[in-house]
DNA sequence: TCATAATTCGAACGATCGTTCGAAAACCGC
DNA sequence: GCGGTTTTCGAACGATCGTTCGAATTATGA
């Protein structure tokens, strides 16, 4: 039953691709069946609908992104170095995957019931993983401020499915060297005015 | 014929509200004319269509944002000082027209032809406007490291719309600095390891 | 008070949508 | 080559969409 998940994989990669070209709302079922080469008909084979096809694409894409990240943070120990490879697998990772990606980041809100709660579930374990690595870099920053950062952080990488191209000339590891060297040095470096260090 | 005015007004503002709410292609002219107290015709005595909706809010909203900016840096001179005002302009201004700027931000597909034109130009002008900011901070940087740079900075700007709640402990002014922080803390003081200073 | 313009709306149109169903086709172990 | 399983698909359904149109209603100015 191995070409089976290989033809279930290209239709997911196919109507990724396509999502996150024309909007997910705005892509037809009978769009994703063009693309796929399938017929209309032919995709509920293998999907229970249109809703479930993004679903899909979001749960794989999250649960690829998070296992990536928990591998590329094990070897490094400071905090700083284990933020700076979290946001370098994670830039990276966007660039390579950027379809699928741009439908993580842009249509979270087209989901609902059990599979919006699945997705945020995920979408959870990895906002909480980036706000730890935070706490372990600066300490001394109130919870909020933390908070806020790490989505702060999210925005700088995620927006990049609004201008980057990944065969430009700026290639995705300096991207994420820039990314890194901006919210490290601001972040880490510039304490807040009222706190000091205590 | 003020009253006419009136009540465009508030139509679009009743529909960036219901656009920002449910998404744009999710949000039926039935839908809008229930929020705005309407019959669904008569929406069409104040628009085009549903596209021509969007785009009035749209338009408005940039003109308005831009507007500002360019007030709000009148008075500053210092380069740092201007994209810090920059900075706290666009964050304040967001948290306090969040539909019309997550319609904006989130939205910006949706549009096409010669309306899809007309808001990009206005678009890049903003772009500009900030980039021309960085390039007074840190003039030493490559040309496509201040661009990515500038984008890095709208994404931690606009991101805003998927986690912010301008009702929360966190007021605008706060978050406003705490991106000025990182921001400037990391990109104006942390310098490219290979260039130092021409 | 009346004609004219400005504004609103019920009803309906054609188009497109996601989904379903039963049959046909392709594949497979024997 | 045959029986059963897996996979594909043409055709159609009901629902919902954006939009239109002509009439009804309301405001305006003489």
């Amino acid at each position: 039953m191995r070409p089976y998940d290989e033809r279930f994989t290209a239709l997911l990669s196919h109507a990724a691709r396509v999502f996150a070209g024309r909007g997910y709302d705005r892509t037809s079922m009978r769009d994703l069946a063009a693309a796929s080469g399938m017929s209309l008909a032919g995709i509920y084979y293998y999907v229970r609908g249109k809703e479930d096809l993004l679903y899909h694409i979001q749960e794989r894409c999250f649960t690829q992104v998070i296992d990536g990240a928990e591998a590329a943070l094990q070897p490094a120990v400071d905090p700083e170095d284990r933020l700076a490879e979290f946001i370098k697998h994670h830039v990276t990772f966007f660039a390579a995957h950027m379809p699928e990606m741009k439908v993580l980041s842009h249509e979270a809100q087209a989901l609902s019931g059990e599979r919006l709660r699945k997705v945020n579930h995920i979408k959870r374990r990895y906002v909480n993983l980036l706000e730890r690595l935070l706490k372990d870099v600066a300490p001394e920053r109130l919870p909020l401020e933390r908070s806020a950062a790490t989505y702060a952080l999210f925005g700088m990488m995620n927006w990049i499915y609004n201008w980057y191209d990944p065969a430009g000339a700026l290639d995705a590891g300096a991207l994420a060297d820039l990314l890194i060297r901006i919210f490290l040095g601001g972040f880490a470096e510039a304490r807040s005015p009222v706190t000091g260090g205590s």
